[in-house]
DNA sequence: CAGTGGTCTAGACCACAGT
DNA sequence: CTGTGGTCTAGACCACTGG
């Protein structure tokens, strides 16, 4: 009784491994894990076991052993930038996301957009155009295209605001992205969306981005950025 | 004879994991790995650092375990774009880059330079800046700055083709980067150098990029690519 | 010194693949 | 069935750190 419906199941490791997660959840760096032999004791285990358990949490980057001195919480690692949606990095700068649907409709796929979707071309495919806008100012005009079968029946309901948070719904939240960046100028269309006005010259950012989840693609998209109000920003890793 | 001098100091997990690397080593992906009771035998040691050992190059990457089956060189994973260089960049798109150093000397750092480069505010900073061409043509120029430590004595001699090359020499090859990127109008003197005519706006992608080896900032820079004939090419995976 | 993690042994039983 | 990896035990000695 009283433990968990699932503990005849559970692994020793696994449990060591939860008791020393939830222990060090939330800790700051620094602050000393219980030590192998002590959790061999409490546990009843072999020290193999306890050893397997912290392992995979020194792997997880959440603990650092230190020969000699014990197993700590490790300090945050670096980490580079994630495949991030507009709504999220516009959230890392502190404002918020607005979204206006200029066009939801199904159309037959282009040879380009066929490709990048790995769809053959000519198929239906969802066409999604968006102004978006952060801090009342208008800065992106986004085509997305989707395959019909990632998000079904959107057409038919209220559009999302957040595309990728439709996707995580579904658990399609994408964990690739090939992204492509120039520099450009604007279209009149573009600066008419954009508030640019007509005298000067307008650069504006383009981005084509290709959104896989494992080895589907959920997402093709271009955005063109108003780059006077974004600036994109990156943080990379070793390739490792 | 034949074994490597250091034999004696070498760890015996340590000696499984290179052997099996050695095997492993350029195989076609799927090619089984020995089985774990296979290297016991074959080296004397226990099951459990035969594990060790294998658990390593699966962590790496290299191998996959297949319960009930066996061990096998696993599939190349999918891997985000690494910190790379100018050289790099455009080799990956079989050109040769091409540099002309236009400045190099020292200069007392500007604020925004000192605290990118974390230095106080007029220390003597490396000042390096250099058109950038592949393929015969003008691509990007970069003003780069160094701390004076981080390349001893670059200035007393003939300047290095490559900064990472030389970086990587002195064992500071980036590993981190921050990068900011924007669309905006070429100045006068970029459109002289990149040899842009004078008659229409030209756009350029402004490229600041903050590098670091470990904590260390080895390299601070500005470029500006000429948006017609560079294309940023972007690889990302989950943050993890 | 006592305590820590790092390494290592020589077994064991299990679930699962393929034959 | 046999062979594989996955899990686990109950010890052991080492090098290192700190007091």
């Amino acid at each position: 009784m009283g433990q968990t419906v699932e503990t005849a199941r559970e692994l020793k490791h696994v449990v060591v491994r939860e008791h020393v997660r939830n222990l060090v959840q939330g800790a700051a760096p620094g602050t000393p894990a219980p030590s192998e032999r002590e959790l061999v004791s409490q546990f009843g285990v072999a020290r193999m076991t306890v050893r397997q358990a912290l392992d995979a949490l020194v792997v997880e980057g959440l603990l650092e052993r230190m020969p000699g001195r014990g197993t700590f919480v490790a300090r945050p690692r670096r980490t580079h930038t994630p495949v991030a949606s507009f709504t999220e990095s516009v959230a890392r700068r502190g404002q918020v996301a607005e979204t206006v649907t200029l066009l939801a409709r199904r159309e037959q796929a282009g040879p380009g957009v066929a490709r990048a979707l790995e769809v053959a071309a000519g198929s239906p495919v969802i066409h999604w155009r968006r102004l978006r806008r952060a801090g009342g100012e208008a800065i992106c005009i986004q085509d997305v295209y989707l395959a019909p079968d990632v998000l079904p029946g959107v057409l038919d309901s209220v559009m999302p605001e957040s595309l990728y948070e439709a996707l995580c719904r579904r658990g399609l939240r994408p964990t690739w992205s090939e992204d492509s960046i120039r520099a450009d100028l604007a279209t009149d269309e573009e600066r008419d969306l954009l508030d640019i006005g007509a005298d000067s010259p307008a650069p504006v950012l383009r981005v084509s981005r290709r959104a896989l989840h494992g080895e589907r693609v959920v997402e093709v998209s271009r955005s063109a950025y108003r780059s006077d109000r974004h600036t994109l920003y990156l943080q990379l890793g070793p390739s490792s």
